[in-house]
RNA sequence: CGCGGGGUGGAGCAGCUGGCAGCUCGUUGGGCUCAUAACCCAAAGGUCACGAGGUUCGAAUCCCGUCCCCGCAACCA
C-alpha cells in the first residue's frame, strides 16, 4: 500500500537583507509539523527556498559592488546556515535563479498567454527617467520622484496582465465550500471583503526592473514576482519538466505556511493562476500572525528583529524552537520579549523537564545502579492514572498537530511533565527505599513518562529529545511507543545521571541580550545618519522662513492626521495642513508661536490649500515629536534665518 | 457610516458551534528533600470594556448600540 503523502511549504524569503526572528517562526513551525507527520509514517516532502529576482534585490547588489546572482549566492549561504543552526531540515531548497525554476516559469507564462489568460496591454503612471521607475500619485515627494526628487512625467509602459477579475468569484466560490481551505476565520473575512470589492488584472511583467526571468517571447520584458514566486511550490515538484513525478505525487500542497502579511497572495492570485493553469488548489493555508513588540511587528525594516543566531547561540536551538513553537504567533500575534523568552526557557525547559530527568535519572542510578527494574504486577491507582494521561497526551498531540496547532500540542505534553513531578511527590520515593519493588515501580513509570514525552517531542525540539533517549539508553522512537503495553515490557536499560540544560541568570541574560541589541540598533543609526548633501549659501538665501502665530487650529475632516491652522505672520494670516494630529490636540496649538516656511509653493491637501510648512523636530519615527518655538516671545512675521 | 482585528483577575493569553470563568508567569502562605534554590499543595485576585439593551430556562460566548486600543486604507509641505 502507498504511504500517505504530506507536502509542506514556507514562502520563499525575499533575498534582500538578512533573516529575523518572525521568518525562523515559520520555518520551524513548517519543520515540527514537517517531522510529526514523517513520525505519523507519511511520505514528507517539506519546501522552502528564497525570492531572488527584482529591483530591491538588484539594487543591494549593486551597492555591495556584485552581480545580483553573486549578491544572492553569498545571502544565501547565510539563510541555509540559518536553517542548519535551527534543525530546519528540509527536502528542497528552491532558489528562483535555479535554472529549471526559471524555464517553469516561462512555460507557465507562455501556456497563459496562448490560452489568453495573459494578455499585452500598457501600464499608465507616473514615470521618472533616471530611477526607470513607475510612481503612484500618492508616493511622490513633493510632485516629485521620491528617490532623486526630480520631475516625473506621465507615461505608458507595455505590460502583460493576467486576468485575475475572471477567477475572483470563482476563487471565493472555493473558497466558501472549503472550510478548511483558510484556517483563519479572520482572514477567511478579510479576504472575502477584498474579492467583493472587486478585482483588478494583476500586471505580470515590467520592462523597466532587468533583474528577473525574460518572457520567453517577448524578452524586453521580465516576469513579474507573481508568476515568478508563487508558482515555486510546484516548480520545485518538476511541473512541465521532463521528469513530472513528484509533482503527481505531492501536489496539491497540503499545507502552504506562511505569516499573514502575504496571506492575500496566497488566498487569492495563486488560486487563480492554478485555476487558470486547470490545476487543483491547495489543501489548507495556513497564514500565522506576527511576533511583535509592544504591538508592532518585528521585522528588517524596523530596526528591531531579535538576531535569531545570538540566540541560537546562547541558548541552544531548542530553546529557540521551544520558544516559537510554544509562544509563537501560531494563530492570531504573539508579543516576543526578551524576559519572556527567558522565563519559557527555565521555567518549562529547565524547572519541568530537565528537572525531571535529572531527578528521575538520579534515583535509578542511586538505588537500581541505572538499569531499569522489571514492572510489578501491583499497579496502584496513580500509577494507572499517570500511565493513562500519559497514553492520552499521544492522542491529543495527534488531534492538535492535525489541527496545526503546536502551542497546544506543546502545552499537552508538557502537562505531562508535570503529572510526573507530582506523580513524585504523592508515591514520594525516597521513603521506598526498604520496598524495592514498589521503589522499582516508581521508577519505572517515571521512566515510561520520560521516554513517552522524549518521543513526542521529537519533532518540535528534536536535540533535545534526541540527548533524552540517549539518557534513557533507548532507541525506541516510534509514537507506538506511547501505549501500556510497551510500558510493561520496558526494561534492562542503563539510565545515565543527565543535565540537560543549565538554569538561566534571568536578570544577567536580559542585560547580555539588551547589550546586544543596543549594539544593534546603533549600528542601524549610524548607516541611517546619512545627511543629505551640501547645499550652497544661495540654496540656503532661497528658504523664507518666519514667526508664526497660530490664531485658530481644527481637525480636518476624514484624515486622521491632519490638523488645519490659520497661523498669523505679521500682516498677513495664512491657512496650513500639517500632518500632526497625533501628536498635538487642536486646541493645544492655539496661540503657541512656531516657525513656517512661507515661501514654500502652496499646495492642495485634502482640498484644502496649505500655505506654507510648519517645522517640527523629530527622531526616527516620531518617537520624540514637538514643534519649534523661539525662545522669547517676538512678533510674529519676524524672520528667520 | 472605508476594511479588518481586539478589549477576560497585576502581566501575557485561552475559552466565544451558549450551561458552575481557565492556563502560564507574578504575589502570599504551607509542604517535601529524590532533583538544577528546582518540585508539590493551598490562598488571594475577574460584575469576562460599557449599556438595570435584545434573544434564552441560562451569555464571556449569539444579536443591537456606545466607548476605547491596534493594523490596513486614506492622508502627512
Amino acid at each position: 500500500m502507498e504511504k500517505e503523502k504530506f507536502y509542506i511549504t514556507t514562502p520563499i524569503y525575499y533575498a534582500s537583507g538578512d533573516l529575523h526572528l518572525g521568518h525562523c517562526c515559520t520555518s520551524v513551525y513548517a519543520d515540527a509539523l514537517a517531522r510529526w507527520n514523517k513520525m505519523l509514517g507519511k511520505d514528507v516532502f517539506f519546501l522552502t527556498g528564497s525570492d531572488e529576482h527584482g529591483q530591491k534585490v538588484a539594487e543591494k547588489a549593486e551597492k555591495a559592488g556584485l552581480s545580483p546572482k553573486q549578491y544572492c549566492d553569498e545571502l544565501v549561504k547565510k539563510f541555509y546556515k540559518l536553517w542548519e543552526m535551527l534543525n530546519v531540515k528540509y527536502d528542497k531548497y528552491i532558489r528562483t535563479t535555479d535554472e529549471d525554476h526559471v524555464a517553469t516559469v516561462q512555460k507557465i507564462f507562455k501556456k497563459l498567454y496562448d490560452q489568453g489568460d495573459i494578455y499585452l496591454s500598457s501600464y499608465e503612471g507616473l514615470y521618472c527617467t533616471p530611477c526607470e521607475s513607475f510612481w503612484t500619485e500618492s508616493q511622490l515627494v513633493d510632485g516629485k520622484c521620491p528617490d532623486c526628487g526630480r520631475e516625473v512625467k506621465k507615461a505608458k509602459e507595455e505590460a502583460y496582465f493576467f486576468r485575475l477579475s475572471k477567477y475572483g468569484d470563482k476563487v471565493k466560490e472555493y473558497i466558501l465550500s472549503h472550510p478548511d481551505f483558510i484556517k483563519m476565520e479572520s482572514t477567511k473575512n478579510e479576504m472575502i471583503s477584498f474579492i467583493d470589492q472587486g478585482l483588478n488584472d494583476l500586471c505580470v511583467s515590467r520592462t523597466s526592473v532587468k533583474w528577473g526571468v525574460p518572457v520567453p517571447f517577448d524578452t524586453k520584458h521580465t516576469v513579474y514576482v507573481w508568476i515568478d514566486a508563487l508558482p515555486n511550490y510546484i516548480s520545485a515538484l518538476g511541473y512541465l519538466s521532463s521528469d513530472e513525478s513528484k509533482f503527481k505525487k505531492y501536489w496539491p500542497a497540503d499545507v502552504h505556511l506562511m505569516a499573514k502579511e502575504i496571506a492575500r497572495f496566497h488566498i487569492i492570485i495563486w488560486p487563480a493562476i492554478l485555476m487558470a493553469l486547470g490545476l487543483p488548489l491547495p489543501k489548507t493555508i495556513h497564514a500565522h500572525g506576527w511576533l511583535t513588540q509592544s504591538g508592532v511587528k518585528m521585522g528588517k525594516s524596523l530596526g528591531n528583529g531579535f538576531n535569531p543566531y545570538v540566540l541560537c547561540e546562547r541558548y541552544g536551538v531548542d530553546a529557540v524552537r521551544y520558544f516559537l513553537l510554544k509562544n509563537g504567533p501560531i494563530l492570531g500575534d504573539a508579543p516576543y520579549d526578551n524576559e519572556t523568552f527567558l522565563k519559557t526557557i527555565n521555567t518549562d525547559l529547565v524547572n519541568d523537564l530537565a528537572n525531571l530527568l535529572s531527578r528521575t535519572s538520579a534515583m535509578l542510578v542511586q538505588n537500581f545502579d541505572g538499569v531499569l527494574p522489571k514492572l510489578s504486577a501491583n499497579v496502584q491507582e496513580v500509577d494507572a492514572n499517570l500511565v493513562n494521561e500519559t497514553v492520552e497526551m499521544k492522542e491529543n498531540v495527534e488531534k492538535l498537530m492535525q489541527k496545526l496547532e503546536t502551542n497546544n500540542a506543546l502545552s499537552a505534553i508538557f502537562k505531562v511533565v508535570r503529572l510526573a513531578n507530582k506523580y513524585i511527590e504523592d508515591t514520594a520515593p525516597w521513603k521506598e527505599k526498604e520496598n524495592k519493588e514498589r521503589l522499582g515501580d516508581i521508577l519505572h513509570n517515571l521512566y515510561f513518562v520520560l521516554h513517552s514525552v522524549a518521543v513526542a517531542l521529537l519533532a518540535f525540539i528534536p536535540e533535545t529529545a534526541q540527548k533524552i533517549l540517549e539518557a534513557l539508553d533507548n532507541k525506541d522512537c516510534l509514537l507506538e511507543t506511547i501505549s501500556k503495553e510497551y510500558n510493561n515490557k520496558l526494561c534492562g536499560n542503563k539510565t545515565q545521571k543527565t543535565a540537560l540544560y543549565q538554569r538561566l541568570d534571568i536578570e544577567k541574560e536580559i542585560k547580555y541580550l539588551e547589550v546586544d541589541s543596543v549594539r544593534e540598533t546603533e549600528q542601524k543609526k549610524e548607516e541611517k545618519s546619512n545627511h543629505k548633501p551640501d547645499i550652497t549659501f544661495d540654496d540656503f538665501e532661497k528658504l523664507e522662513i518666519m514667526v508664526g502665530k497660530i490664531l485658530t487650529a481644527e481637525k480636518v475632516e476624514n484624515a486622521d492626521k491632519l490638523l488645519k491652522f490659520s497661523v498669523k505672520l505679521g500682516k498677513e494670516t495664512r491657512t496650513i495642513v500639517s500632518g500632526v494630529a497625533m501628536h498635538y490636540e487642536a486646541e493645544y496649538m492655539v496661540g503657541k508661536e512656531v516657525l513656517v516656511v512661507t515661501n514654500l509653493a502652496p499646495r492642495k491637501i485634502r482640498g484644502i490649500e496649505s500655505q506654507g510648512m510648519i517645522l517640527y523636530a523629530y527622531t526616527d519615527g516620531d518617537k520624540e515629536f514637538c514643534f519649534v518655538s523661539p525662545e522669547k516671545e517676538i512678533s510674529d512675521g519676524a524672520f528667520v534665518g
